[in-house]
DNA sequence: GTTACACCTTCCCACGATGGGAAGGTCAAC
DNA sequence: GTTGACCTTCCCATCGTGGGAAGGTGTAAC
């Protein structure tokens, strides 16, 4: 099968296979005698599992972690449990982040009325109050 | 004042300042016969407004229409407003989507033993959970 | 003075993941 | 044999940030 079908069957586009493989993440593909790449069961059940664990937002590196664990049948489990862990509470730091900027956000929205009056909460905060404003 | 004392000033590092500067978010700074270039306290407001809009996760085109509203004296609020809304929901679609991954992860990492046993229902779940996997 | 060091300047490169698109080769069907 | 859909490689863009080179400048100590 070539790129474009493993693509579709993958949910990964072409131009990432390229990708992934010039990263050295997959395999160099076979090739067909006219330099197109050929592409198996297996390989477009790699391709999968990738696009699965970006859907979950492993970074590359990880991904090439778990790949190699993946194909090695003899991995201790808590080798996998590691880099799932490490990334999950990478995740979890992003959150708290994000969700301290919702929250801050939404005080700010609601406190300004929005209207043709030019007097503001929102710029009044990013002006002006001290260092971890907003916090409070 | 310099370029480092405005950053150490700011919180900007100087990198940045210049880096804002060429993207046209901040006017050209003045500069002294020495080409250094020159920062005032104003200056510094700036580059603290900017500093506390990018903690807030604001990007930087976003960051240039608040800035041209905070030197707009006469603008509505309601733009402001609506800037601001914007990226929250932004952040809310971004936020649910990590809630989701992290969820996900708890529950895999839950079931995995992590010990040196091979079995490891995170790798299976990549590799095999039908499309919208895991959400179960 | 001159040497040393800290600062400034511009310019290019890198990340991470993805996409756009050009320029060119190949294959199928009609 | 031409058209159109596919493939190839290569370069560029995104976004925000930093690293570092190569060179100019300012200051302080010897």
């Amino acid at each position: 099968m070539n790129i474009g079908q493993a693509a579709e069957h993958s949910g990964v586009s072409a131009k990432m296979i390229r990708h992934y493989e010039s990263i050295g993440l997959l395999r160099p593909a076979a090739r067909s005698s006219n330099t197109y790449r050929q592409y198996g069961e297996q390989d477009v059940h790699e391709l999968r599992f990738i696009g699965r664990a970006r859907s979950l937002g492993f970074s590359m590196k990880e991904i090439g972690e778990l790949l190699s664990l993946w194909r090695d049948r003899e991995r201790p489990s808590g080798d996998v449990r590691q880099v799932a862990a490490r990334h999950l509470s990478d995740l979890e730091g992003k959150l708290a982040e994000m969700q301290a900027m919702v929250t801050t956000l939404r005080k700010l929205i609601h406190a300004c009325h929005g209207d043709e009056r030019p007097d503001c909460p929102i710029l009044e905060d990013l002006a002006g109050a001290p260092a971890r404003r907003s916090l409070s």
